[in-house]
DNA sequence: CGTCTTTTCTGGAACGAGTCAAGTTAATGA
DNA sequence: TCATTAACTTGACTCGTTCCAGAAAAGACG
C-alpha cells in the first residue's frame, strides 16, 4: 500500500500539482480497485471531510489523462477507476452482481493486439471484458 | 438485405408480436450497423412517421433480450446496436472519429474464452474492443 | 516573505441518455 | 368477432456527468 508521499511523487512525476483531493483520490482508488465515482467520493470525504463531487470528477479526469488511473466502464455499469496501469490486463465481470476482477492477458504479454482483419485500422490497444458469473453467484444459482 | 417478411419470421421465431415499429427497427439496424439509438429513431420515423422514442427503446430492449440484436457500448459512446448476432465477432473503434468496424475473432472460432486466471469465475463470453485509428483519421493525422 | 499568475475547488445549474407510470391501441388466439 | 394481453403513446422524471462563474490555493519570481 503506497503512502501519501508515494502519491505525491506520482503526481509530481506527471507534472501535476500536489493537492489534498488528488492524494485522497489516488489513495481511494488504490485501496478500492474498480470503485465507481460515487464510492470514491465517499471514501475521499471520509478522509478529507467536505470535497465537492466536481473536484473528484476533475481529479479523476486529470489523473486518467495523465495515465495514473485507468477508467473502465462495462455495459450497464457506471464509470469505474483502477490504479493498475500500463500492464495491459483485462477484466472479468459478473453478469448478476457486477463484481469485477483483474485478469492478466491470456496468451502471453501483449498478443491481443492481433486482429484477423483490421480493415486498415491502426490498432494500439485491445480491451477485453470477460462476462460470466462470479464464484458467489455461481454457488447461489446452483443451490437454488 | 432481408425483407419485411424475413423480419416477421425472425420475430415470430422469438415469440414476439409482429408490429410495425419492430419491423422498422430491425430493418433500420440491418441497414445501419452500429447505429446509436438516436439514429435508429430517425430512420424508423422516416419509414413509419411518428414513433415515440420510448417505443424504440422498448423494442431495442426486447430484441436485444431475444437475441435478435446485440448492444455494444464502447467507452465514451452511447449505446449502439447491430444485427450480427451469434458469431462472436469483435469490434475496432477509432479513437478520433468513433468509427466502428467488425472484426472476426482472431485466433480461431471462439478461443477468446480462455483467461489466464479466471478467479473462479465461470466465463461465457469474451468481449473484445480494439482501439486505434481508422484509415481516414490515420491519413489525416499524417498529412498534418 | 510577499505578490502575481495559473490552476484548482466550490456550489449550483444544466444536460442528455435512458427509465417509469398510467392510459390507450392493436396483435393474437379462441 | 371478441377477449386477452402485449405493445405503444405521452409526459414527467431520474441519475451520472458536465458546464459555468466566482473564490481559493499552489507554484513561480522578485
Amino acid at each position: 500500500m503506497p503512502t501519501a508521499s508515494d502519491f505525491e511523487r506520482l503526481l509530481r512525476g506527471a507534472s501535476l500539482r500536489v493537492t489534498a483531493p488528488r492524494i485522497a483520490v489516488l489513495s481511494a482508488v488504490h485501496s478500492h480497485p474498480h470503485a465507481d465515482t460515487d464510492s470514491i467520493i465517499g471514501v475521499v470525504r471520509q478522509n478529507l471531510g467536505a470535497v465537492s463531487h466536481q473536484a473528484v470528477y476533475d481529479v479523476l479526469r486529470a489523473l486518467t489523462g495523465a495515465g495514473l488511473l485507468r477508467k473502465i466502464e462495462p455495459q450497464g455499469s457506471v464509470a469505474r477507476y483502477e490504479a493498475r496501469v500500463g500492464d495491459n490486463h483485462h477484466h472479468v465481470v459478473c453478469r448478476s452482481c457486477g463484481a469485477i476482477a483483474d485478469v492478466d492477458c491470456a496468451v502471453g504479454h501483449a498478443p491481443c493486439l492481433d486482429a484477423s482483419d483490421d480493415h486498415g485500422f491502426v490498432i494500439d490497444e485491445a480491451e477485453v471484458i470477460y462476462w460470466g458469473s462470479c464464484p458467489e453467484c455461481t454457488t447461489a444459482a446452483k443451490s437454488s
